[in-house]
DNA sequence: CTAGGGTTAG
């Protein structure tokens, strides 16, 4: 051990008579042989203190950055704290190398011991700097660092500026990041991409999609980032014909399709309801992570394919990386809305034991889900009482609450219903079931109670709306909407289209089950709920064996669902519809979710 | 010698 350490340096570094690493001493290319990886930077770090070199701030600084990169926090400030007159560069590196490895406290924590010793921020400090307070949501210090770059007169440096509005969009200010973007002298790709990522990280999709359409007008072109964000807005929206744009526009333009756009790619066509096209996309991709196979897992899982979910998972356990926690959650949901009750109880039981992996919240969610769908009401109760106290969380009981619904186990459902209204009650969502369970046992007084209740705690239903794409646009219908130009026709169509349902043989909901919670609402109840509007809408304007595909904010009721099979019969049509929860695909009168759902 | 902003899965 001494005398390897004692080796002249010679003997250490050989490479370093090579030509190109002339301009570098050996130490800073043993850091680069060393690479990201903490054992092998400590060995070179001994080195350079044998060697005297730790003075040399150049090399402490690629130091640092390879620490940071190492993932090693911990270890980065013990070197922080170990150089005696930092100066601008380290500092900088130091905070760019924390925020970009998403250790955004301690970028903000190295800015100030920057301020502390005096060294003027550059905008690359304010870059890296601004980018942690995104990353932490840090609003007000975040405005405070915007006063201070206009003081400092870098305001019009047009990176601090793409920044910015990354920051403004990531704290949900919207509007800011926006005047800041149509301010800027200079739009990047990168400042578009920013904008466009803004508004559909916080569920604006066609405001993202809108800009696109603006940034190619300009004349400005995309890149793959830019294709990620819009993707990600069209598998929000269901618009696979612009999904379906964006894939042949990447393919002809000679695109590298690369792990991260492939899995946007994977999301996009799952999403909107091509899961045969989302695995071709996936087997075709070059590489894959824990993060694609999850996407694939999690796209089959959401159509009810639980067995080509699962056949996949067993590939992944086998020639894919190790699974997550998210990974599982895909895993035991595809377990659920498939009913493959086996699979998913040892599914759970290998987190712990074959992974290493702890069940959180979502993974008990999944179980109780899984148990109740399969009308296992006993099991789902048995699990949750195995499970910790602390662990009881509202979104356990909700879980459990459906299952009643679903299997009408009545009694148990106002029980778990009342206790969810008691630990949140600010939900509206459990005030609708509580009132769904009252008004199907007939218990009409008991529903304007809860009715009123919500009224008298100023909550309000959360508004259905259905969309659908045609012709690479978007069309949003909510019930009882008539602000659409072609309202009239949509509505005539969709009454002889129901009435022809019924001679088929479709039996409306009674009267009282459709009860609806707020008065406005019930004239429009059973015939106008939004996925019935969007659903005549795209019956009139495709042509017959196109496929409808609509996208529903909320689960669909029951009445629908049984409305939508006679549609597929009448108009011979296959319709998809994805809801809150999974996909339906609607053929010939029956539906893939086999009514479970 | 050392450093640039944006993006992905439930």
């Amino acid at each position: 051990m001494e005398a390897k350490q004692l080796q002249s340096e010679e003997q250490l570094y050989p490479q370093h008579r090579e030509p190109q690493s002339q301009s570098h001493s050996p130490a800073y290319q043993a850091l680069l042989r060393a690479g990201p990886r903490v054992r092998p930077l400590q060995q070179v770090h001994a080195q350079i203190i044998v060697l005297g070199k730790y003075r040399n701030l150049a090399i402490i600084t690629k130091l640092l950055t390879l620490a940071c990169a190492a993932g090693s926090i911990s270890y980065t400030r013990c070197l922080f704290l170990t150089v005696p007159n930092p100066d601008s560069f380290l500092f900088n590196s130091l905070i760019k190398g924390s925020s970009k490895f998403a250790f955004s406290n301690d970028a903000i924590f190295f800015y100030r011991r920057m301020l502390l010793a005096n060294i003027s921020p550059s905008n690359y400090t304010f870059t890296s700097v601004i980018k942690a307070c995104a990353d932490l949501s840090a609003s007000r210090l975040g405005r405070g660092i915007h006063s201070h770059v206009l003081v400092c007169g870098y305001g019009s440096d047009s990176f601090v500026q793409a920044a910015f509005v990354t920051f403004y969009a990531k704290t949900g200010d919207l509007e800011v990041a926006r005047k800041l973007f149509d301010k800027m002298p200079e739009r990047t790709v990168v400042a578009w991409n920013s904008m466009i990522s803004g508004y559909e990280q916080n569920g604006f999709s066609k405001e993202a999609i809108g800009l696109f359409d603006q940034m190619l007008e300009w004349g400005i072109k995309p890149d793959s980032t830019t294709f990620v964000s819009v993707l990600s807005a069209c598998a929000q929206l269901g618009a696979i014909g612009l999904g379906c744009w964006v894939h042949d526009y990447v393919i002809s333009n000679g695109f590298d399709v690369n792990v991260v756009l492939g899995t946007s790619f994977i999301n996009m066509f799952s999403r909107c309801g091509n899961v045969t096209k989302a695995r071709e996309i996936f087997d075709l991709m070059s590489e894959w992570n824990v993060i694609a196979w999850t996407a694939m897992i999690s796209g089959y899982g959401m159509h009810g394919y639980g067995k080509e979910a699962m056949e996949l998972f067993g590939k992944m356990r086998i020639h894919g990386p190790r699974p997550n926690n998210v990974t599982f959650v895909a895993v035991l949901s595809a377990c659920a809305h498939a009913g493959l009750i086996q699979e998913g109880r040892c599914a759970f039981g290998s987190m712990r034991k074959e992974f290493g992996l702890v069940p959180g919240v979502e993974h008990h969610v999944c179980m109780v889900d899984m148990f109740g769908r399969a009308g296992l009401l006993n099991d789902a109760h048995a699990f949750i009482k195995e499970l910790n106290p602390r662990e009881l969380t509202p979104a356990i009981w909700t879980a459990m609450l459906g299952a009643c619904k679903m299997h009408k186990n009545f009694d148990l459902g106002v029980e778990v219903a009342e206790h969810l209204l008691a630990v949140e009650p600010e939900n509206p969502g459990h005030y609708v079931l509580l009132s769904n369970i009252y008004a199907v046992t007939g218990k009409m007084d008991r529903v304007e109670l809860v009715r009123n209740l919500m009224i008298r705690r100023g909550l309000k239903k959360q508004v259905g709306y259905s969309t659908i794409e045609v012709d690479q646009k978007t069309y949003l219908f909510s019930m009882g909407d008539k602000s659409h130009p072609e309202t009239n026709e949509v509505y005539r169509y969709l009454d002889k289209l129901m009435s022809r349902c019924r001679e088929a043989g479709y039996v409306p909901a009674p009267e009282s089950v459709m009860h609806e919670l707020e008065e406005e609402e019930r004239e429009y109840a059973l015939r106008y709920h939004s996925e019935k509007l969007a659903i005549a809408f795209g019956l009139l304007k495709t042509s017959s064996g196109v496929a409808i595909r609509i996208v529903k904010n909320l689960r669909m009721c029951e009445d629908c669902h049984s409305a939508i099979k006679y549609i597929s019969i009448v108009s011979n049509r296959e319709i998809i519809i994805r809801d809150k929860l999974r996909f339906h695909h609607f053929n010939d009168g029956s539906c893939s979710c086999l009514d479970y759902w």
